[in-house]
DNA sequence: GCTATTTGACCGTC
DNA sequence: GACGGTCAAATAGC
């Protein structure tokens, strides 16, 4: 039980840093766009990357069975490694056969799936070996993202044709290893109702997306998952429960400067519970009390300054105290040079801004 | 000529 | 020493 209160404390401590950085980004989106030079479009994307990281980290605490990663504080992943206090931090060096400044990161996030289309998974690899394993019919091949070397990218994968897939379909196991650090910086692209669609799909996670996000993936971007990470957590971030069950199609989205009223008869409409957290995540019931607790409202609307501003002229964000105030407390309020900050808000802002919706 | 793939050799682990 | 994972030279394809 303290370890789970340990856990969430240091899932509180990531999510309460998502925090802080969102309230920096926003600031900098809310200024005039002809305000909007490169130097602000740089420093929104850095932003938004680290904010990016954060979610991963985050999600990665969250992953059932990853529980020893919580305790570890910072989910070990390689993005995650990237952040401000971990600078200076060394990193494990355990090939002994890489030099020089290349280092190779921890062996984490084994996933294995089984599948008839192992090509298909979003992402552009580069073969670098394939070898003959005892009692195996097939070869085992190896992947390792295209990206590894310009962008440090870790992620790999193999490949290995079941022994009893001979015929048709061939049946492929499919092992990945580490998580993909190649995201860059998109184009802007305003996602709205419009082109949302109306069904929805499942990916190997299990959770539900629609089309429109599909194509995205199966783009070779990989987009899906960081779409439904930004959900969940402007979700918790947030306080509001922004999913809609597998059956139902996805609501439209109210437009940036449309009233908040239109999200109240949106949650009103069915669209509230349950969230992504509980589907997705499998916590168990006092972890997810816990959570709620905690993320529900922990954190108080973000008040942007009125540009012209800068970064270090940012003030001081309220504690992170658990508030009383409920979640409707962080409906939109867009007025002006002022505006809270909602889950709506948050993924409207994560939809096209963040790296997280890149090619590679 | 450039890039991607193949494949034998090498290395670490058990 | 067996095995699995990776490297890197050779080769193929464009």
């Amino acid at each position: 039980m303290a370890f789970q209160q340990e856990a969430v404390g240091k899932l509180r401590e990531e999510l309460g840093r998502g925090y802080n950085l969102s309230a920096k980004l926003l600031a900098l989106l809310n200024q005039p766009s002809h305000l909007l030079d490169c130097r602000a479009q740089e420093m929104a994307m850095a932003i938004s990357q680290e904010l990016s990281q954060v979610f991963r980290a985050s999600l990665s605490m969250l992953k059932p069975g990853d529980s020893s990663r919580v305790a570890e504080g910072r989910a070990t992943e390689p993005e995650a490694a990237l952040t401000e206090d971990s600078i200076g931090q060394p990193t494990p060096a355990k090939d002994k056969r890489i030099s020089g400044d290349e280092v190779t990161p921890p062996r984490i996030g084994k996933e294995e799936e089984i599948t008839a289309e192992p090509y298909k998974d979003g992402y552009k690899w580069k073969k670098y070996g394939q070898k003959n394993i005892k009692n195996r019919k097939f070869a085992r091949l190896y992947f390792r993202c295209m990206h590894s070397h310009e962008r440090g990218c870790w992620a790999k994968k193999q490949l290995q044709q079941e022994d009893s897939s001979i015929g048709s379909p061939p049946l492929y196991k499919v092992t990945y290893l580490n998580d993909h650090t190649c995201h860059q910086v998109f184009p802007i692209v305003n996602i709205t109702s419009a082109n949302l669609p109306a069904t929805s799909t499942t990916t190997r996670n299990g959770a539900q997306f629609a089309p429109a996000c599909r194509h995205l993936h199966d783009g070779g971007n990989g987009e899906l998952e960081d779409i439904i990470m930004t959900s969940t957590f402007t979700t918790v971030i947030g306080g509001a429960a922004y999913a809609a069950p597998s059956s139902t199609p996805l609501p439209s989205l109210p437009p940036m400067d449309e009233s908040p009223s239109d999200l109240a008869s949106y949650e009103a409409g069915g669209g509230q519970s349950p969230s992504l957290l509980d589907l997705s995540l499998g916590l168990d019931e006092a972890m997810m009390d816990e959570m709620y607790f905690s993320c529900g409202s922990p954190f108080p609307p973000v008040e942007a300054p009125a540009a012209p501003w800068s970064l270090s002229s940012l003030p001081p964000l309220p504690p992170m105290e658990a508030s009383s105030v409920g979640p409707a407390a962080y409906m939109p309020s867009r007025g002006g040079h002022s505006m809270s900050l909602d889950a709506m808000t948050m993924t409207e802002i994560f939809l096209w801004s963040s790296p997280l919706f890149s090619p590679r």
